[in-house]
DNA sequence: CTGTTAGCGCTTTCAG
DNA sequence: CTGAAAGCGCTAACAG
């Protein structure tokens, strides 16, 4: 009908063929990294594909590949800024890698089971969880099918699923010294009511640790959501109970920052002179003037590289033993601390 | 080699074909929304299918259909929390009417066409672009190939192209009649040096606006960078102009909470006793009681609604004229104006 | 309603 | 180094 219509059909390597007087295989071999083709043919293949407007067809192509280049990512709690950046940091490094991240935001409602079967319809070359950690079945049928599996702070589950932690243990364990260190006696700490292997980790790690050193943290406060509104209601609490405490530990920086906003606003002590916070995570607002908080740091470029490398060595060693790569964590003191 | 290799085969639709007994195209049929199957074949087929843990192939599915369900968005600034929650928000629409969002993080340095290109290779069946706003020839490419491109917040080019804005002129008269009707007299903008076609206009509209109710504004002081720290020296550098100002527009609520913080911390005078500001986007970090800024409202969710909705309305007609969908806002009050 | 027959666009042996 | 031919997994006419 339209003009237009005739120039949307699709230019494929037959069309470039023809232009250039070769056949398909050679149009193929030119855009194929590392095939054998003749300096002069590569170049009648390439200004004829360049006249055309020609792009490789993707997705045919993994038909026969059996890889798609395409690699997902499953994602919650994307309110929270340490998880974007994550993400951001991640699918940068997989476009870089030549990977496409196919982005499918999951809650705890979702079924983490469904969404990876979206994932492996479309022949994904890997998945990348970040939510919750998903049913063995799964990762097992993922695995199977030869499309790796790596967990970020997930526990462990099976035998070839790659995991990339942060060193939450030693997150919970930085925090509890540096509290002790800098004085105070009275800690108390702020987890969260969801079923989050790494808080979990970190808040027994921090709570260990204060035993070892002869503190009795003052638990049982946790925020309902694991968000800066969860954080300040837990603190409300906390404050309302009537325990007396003089250093706070929260687990994650969204909820300390919550945390801290309530402590400066319901005109508990002030902080650091005379109630001491550390957070976790170091998301970027943490180093905000306005908060300026005293944390606990994991670079998220390097924990978008070590993902990236379990995936790399997982489709070069399909069958090697899962491996867990733990990344050091270090304290950043800012102004809530003393 | 292994045992776990002979699994790894991947399961087709003649196995599933072979096992119900039936040929292949009952399988196709099964899976396809809206295909006339009987009853007794579809439960044999499903019963087969899931048996043997089927899966359809939807790369190769597009391969015929010409359409892969995959949509890619190019999106900038993820440190900024508006174009994450944009690009959750989009996500998750995207996965309800069965697409999947492919994200691809450009920075301006990137080159808008090259990511779009990326896209095309895999026959995405949409382009959202929140990033800059690309270069007309690519979106042309896009379009004749029958590829829809949904600019958000972008100046229009091109006569196919939709768009998707928020009313930014409003944003900027709301935000200076807000200030001159709760008493401010000597208003200042923020605005960024960076070629954003949205903060333009807002920061425009607010200047007029100002003219036109008989105020001068102070303009000229501009963040180099489009974030928190670029609003707190931006910030700096209007208190040390020694200007007077007792009513402040920053263009986004990001830069404006770097502003406030910086107010606040320099000893300026007290907000929103004698300084009020207002922000532009309601991140959700405004609302924190922390900040408590008082800012122009565009809905996410909707706008989300928005792109979906242009995006199938362009599958449906793709040769309509290019529509452009403004979003109406408005002004939130909170507590850093009176 | 169902099976058969052609492809979708690309890669990849396999001869030459 | 190059072309011909087969096939990746699926869908879409087309007869039956």
């Amino acid at each position: 009908m339209n003009a237009q219509d005739d120039t949307s059909k699709q230019i494929t390597s037959v069309d470039v063929a023809k232009l250039a007087g070769v056949s398909r295989s050679a149009v193929s071999r030119t855009f194929t990294p590392g095939a054998s083709v003749a300096q002069e043919t590569r170049e009648k293949v390439l200004k004829a594909a360049d006249a055309l407007g020609y792009r490789v067809n993707q997705l045919a192509r993994s038909l026969t590949n059996k890889r798609s280049d395409l690699v997902g990512i499953v994602a919650a709690n994307m309110d929270n800024p340490f998880r974007t950046e994550q993400i951001e940091q991640i699918s940068r490094k997989l476009m870089e890698q030549n990977f496409r991240p196919i982005l499918m935001p999951a809650e705890s409602a979702d079924d983490p089971s469904r969404i990876i079967g979206m994932l492996l319809e479309y022949s994904v070359s890997g998945v990348i969880v970040t939510s919750d950690t998903p049913p063995e079945a799964i990762c097992q049928e993922c695995v199977s099918l030869g499309v790796p599996v790596v967990l970020v702070n997930k526990r462990k589950i099976g035998a070839t699923v790659d995991r990339v932690l942060m060193d939450n243990l030693k997150c919970g364990q930085l925090a509890a010294q540096a509290l002790y260190e800098k004085g105070c006696r009275n800690v108390a700490i702020i987890s969260a009511n969801v079923p989050s292997y790494s808080l979990q980790v970190r808040g027994d790690a921090f709570k260990r640790s204060c035993l070892e050193m002869g503190l009795q943290p003052v638990t049982g406060f946790a925020a309902d959501f694991q968000d800066y509104n969860g954080g300040a209601h837990a603190a409300a609490q906390l404050l309302a109970s009537g325990r007396p405490f003089d250093g706070l530990f929260c687990v994650t920086d969204f909820m300390a920052l919550g945390a801290l906003d309530h402590l400066r606003l319901s005109g508990a002590p002030p902080v650091p002179e005379r109630m001491q916070v550390i957070g976790c995570d170091d998301i970027r607002q943490a180093a905000w003037q306005g908060y300026n908080l005293t944390t606990i740091r994991q670079d998220t470029a390097h924990l978008a590289e070590a993902v990236i490398e379990a995936l790399l060595n997982r489709f070069s060693k399909p069958n090697a033993p899962a491996t867990t790569k733990t990344l050091d964590v270090s304290l950043i003191e800012r102004g809530t601390t003393r």
